[in-house]
DNA sequence: CGCCAGGTTGATTTCGCTCAAGCAATGTGG
DNA sequence: CCACATTGCTTGAGCGAAATCAACCTGGCG
């Protein structure tokens, strides 16, 4: 079983995979750490291993947005790196995270060695840029109501569990002001939100348990 | 001179450049012809020759919002062949312009045969994807006023010229409905707020021609 | 026990949307 | 050449969704 282990690194071969898990450096971060700010340079590539990542951005006021979450077998930072850019957001442990640092130079050699490495990171940057691109339609076209829902379906697919009745149920992963800041919208909003969807019968939230008793019309409010 | 030359097709020697320009067919778009529609699936990616294209999603009510900007020079529809998706947009000719289409086979194998290609490639989607992300951000944090400030500097960049005196000029490409569908905000807002830059003196508007007369002021708006 | 952070709720304001009218430039048919 | 539609843009009046501001509630924790 090897330490890193991801949709993208898969492409190293035994030995390769090797190298790399002698270059990273795995650290330990609490909930509230920070592993790179905003401005700073890049240094490397950070691979979760364990753990819940927030990757934000913060603006002149001191608001800021939650663009993604990143899980265990994530790899954060290839973005500006990739782009031969400084970082453009800065990333938090969520959860206590176990995260493995590779320096620049061993990602690069990996690249330059085995070109299906930048090939799957092409697929992710492509993909994540289909999803900003859509997260940014959202954004200007949708209600608060509408895209909390779209949040609700996303956590459900990947933190949620199915339970023997029809309805869903989830651990939500983010307080309150972190999904507002995941939507762009005021905590308040998000309250005001959750008070409506209580009324509708069509979910029932304790502190973070989250059941969806009628995904269908969770779907429909999405929508609309 | 090479009829496909840009950032990303450079990577290519000789050889390659003129197999793909023999695969590439080359077609005539009048201003609205459509490229390709969101949901298509993609035969392969279209090279911008001449003119401008504009990318465009549309959601259920037939509201659109304009995603970005392509120029001579640039590749369009490589986002989804490399996430292995469907289009998410659909893209339109701007301007009449010249497009040369590459089937996604020689594309496949010209990225297989030349790594490098595949590298240029993930450098552009990257720093798509961080501009992508800065435009949600911004979407949710600034103003309508705010953003149309930004979308006018970043014009003025692009399509912009400096004057004798220190004032910046600028002939719009898009028209006033398009660039709220830039900024996915409503035809009105954008009216409204050229009336305000106007009554500041900060901007002169005469239908498409722009006149920046105090660009420093113009950032202020931006930032605030 | 008192304090504090996170969350909810209420009152008010504000920004941008909606709806509607008007206007100038361009095109079209008689 | 004029009457009239059409198109792109502007302007105004009213409305509504979310922000703001403020109070308060709750549970943990020194």
């Amino acid at each position: 079983m090897h330490m890193i282990d991801s949709e993208e690194w898969c492409a190293l071969n035994d030995v390769d995979v090797t190298a790399t898990e002698e270059a990273a450096i795995c650290s330990n971060y609490e909930t509230g750490d920070v592993i790179f700010y905003e401005g700073d340079d890049v240094k490397g590539v950070y691979f979760v291993k364990a753990g819940l990542v927030g990757v934000r951005k913060a603006d002149l006021e001191g608001n800021s947005t939650l663009l993604k979450l990143a899980e265990p077998g994530d790899t954060l930072g290839y973005r500006p790196l990739a782009a031969d850019q400084p970082h453009r957001a800065s990333a938090e442990a969520v959860n206590p995270s176990i995260i493995c640092f590779i320096d620049k130079a061993t990602v690069r050699q990996m690249i330059g060695e085995n070109p299906a490495l930048g090939l799957n990171f092409l697929k992710r940057a492509a993909k994540e840029l289909g999803d900003a691109e859509e997260k940014f339609h959202e954004s200007v076209t949708l209600s608060t109501r509408a895209r909390f829902a779209h949040l609700l379906i996303v956590m459900q697919d990947r933190f949620g569990h199915a339970t023997e009745d029809g309805s869903l149920q989830l651990t939500l992963p983010l307080s309150r002001s972190d999904m507002a800041a995941m939507l762009g919208v005021r905590p308040e909003s998000v309250s005001r939100v959750i008070h409506e969807l209580e009324g509708t019968g069509i979910t029932h939230f304790a502190e973070r348990e989250v059941t969806i008793r009628d995904p269908n019309s969770l779907m429909d409010v999405f929508i609309k």
